[in-house]
DNA sequence: CGTCTATTTGAGTTAGCTCAACCGTCGTGG
DNA sequence: CCACGACGGTTGAGCTAACTCAAATAGACG
């Protein structure tokens, strides 16, 4: 299971540099900045940037009608975010924290990606490990209960960007309460009172809002019914 | 929203031939067949062969520990199954009715794809959309209550095998209810109960288990709060 | 015809939701 | 400097959609 399932192009099993990256002379790519909060581009939008995320966080989401909202992915350093397969958005994207982008295309109507013939093979895996990473979530989505929902996210999240000090893995948390509900198809009360439980049972720490120390690693990787 | 999601290399926008049957030379690519219930692989086997979905339909899934399942999604004719990242397969699949196969590829490992350059910007655009289906069905499972998620399955199927007859739309259901309430995170009962409900409603008709007809199209789009 | 499995229906339970109150922090303006 | 409002987070109480368990029914298939 991935964090960032929908919007990863990172590599899952080897090292290799995204394809794009590599069909844009570097004069043609500039840097974004987004303040917290501020929108990178709307679904709809007419989609002529992809964009990698440098620094900071963002979150792709869609709407339903009355409000509901459901995040699809949180998009970390070196992930892909803004990749369509035609002229327009079809997510939302904000900025979760600062956040600093590299613009990787422009004008997708005009331009062509200029790939070797050798890494279209990688491509396609790459793809397939997308694919399969979103599958992940859709088992996470559809058939895990409130308490391993936020145990796995965690694990994501550590596995990702967690830093191991005397004994903890401590994970920053850049989302609120209610990216993570949407994120996980929950309520901000249930990530709360799941996040609390964790806590009175000393499996986590939560010395602040945006920061999960993992006390007992293992204890969680159980509640997480660690199917990944 | 994309019943086959997670699979389909169909193309959503403009007719393309899948980009991997160009490049497999006709006598490469053989024939197989299942019988219902059968299954074609399994999550963890050597991941040597993908397969094209030529006629009746498969079923790809992940079970949890406790033998919760999530089906991926259903692999209609013209769809891709088994596409892996790696060596091996991320999922179980199986044939929901008797099936026929096309081996589109076989040694994944020593074997490469023959692209056109050309249309390596068109397979992205694939993956892309491809990827968007799939962020449909999180809406879905994360957000939609069980009648939602029941409506936008029948239409769904509604649309790509829906047959128009004296003002209803007849849909063939090879899945069983288990299957349906595994891909949209419900239960056998609840599917039976809205089904039940829909019936009573009389938006559908259920002349046997395995078709539904649709009797007020209108209604049922209301009920699936469409939002694809 | 008998067996097996899928489906439906009923009854009771519960995980997670809704609504509401409360707390702490932060930024703003008097 | 402090008062105030806004916002994010936590906690409580009650509700409900969907689940579990159980039983009846209906097809499917040998």
């Amino acid at each position: 299971m991935y964090v960032t399932a929908a919007t990863s192009f990172r590599d899952h099993t080897n090292p290799i540099v995204f394809p794009m990256a590599t069909g844009v002379r570097p004069e043609a790519s500039s840097l974004r900045r987004l303040k917290a909060g501020q929108a990178l581009f709307c679904e709809g939008d007419s989609a002529d940037c992809v964009y990698q995320v440098v620094e900071g966080v963002v979150r792709t989401s869609k709407m339903l009608s009355n409000g509901r909202r459901q995040i699809l992915a949180f998009g970390y350093p070196e992930d892909i975010v803004g990749l369509s397969h035609d002229q327009c958005y079809h997510s939302d994207c904000e900025a979760v924290s600062d956040t600093k982008l590299r613009v990787l295309r422009k004008n997708a109507s005009s331009a062509r990606f200029n790939f070797d013939v050798e890494i279209c093979d990688q491509l396609l895996r790459h793809a397939a490990a997308e694919v399969s990473g979103m599958q992940d979530h859709f088992l996470m989505l559809g058939r895990k209960s409130a308490m391993e929902k936020i145990a796995s996210f965690l694990l994501v999240l550590a596995q990702r960007t967690g830093t191991h000090t005397q004994g903890e893995v401590c994970v920053p948390l850049p989302m609120t309460r209610s990216d993570i509900a949407d994120f996980l198809g929950l309520t901000v009360e249930t990530v709360s009172r799941t996040l609390t439980k964790l806590k009175s049972g000393h499996v986590i720490r939560l010395p602040d809002h945006h920061s999960v120390c993992i006390r007992r690693m293992a204890a969680l990787e159980d509640l997480a019914d660690s199917n990944e």
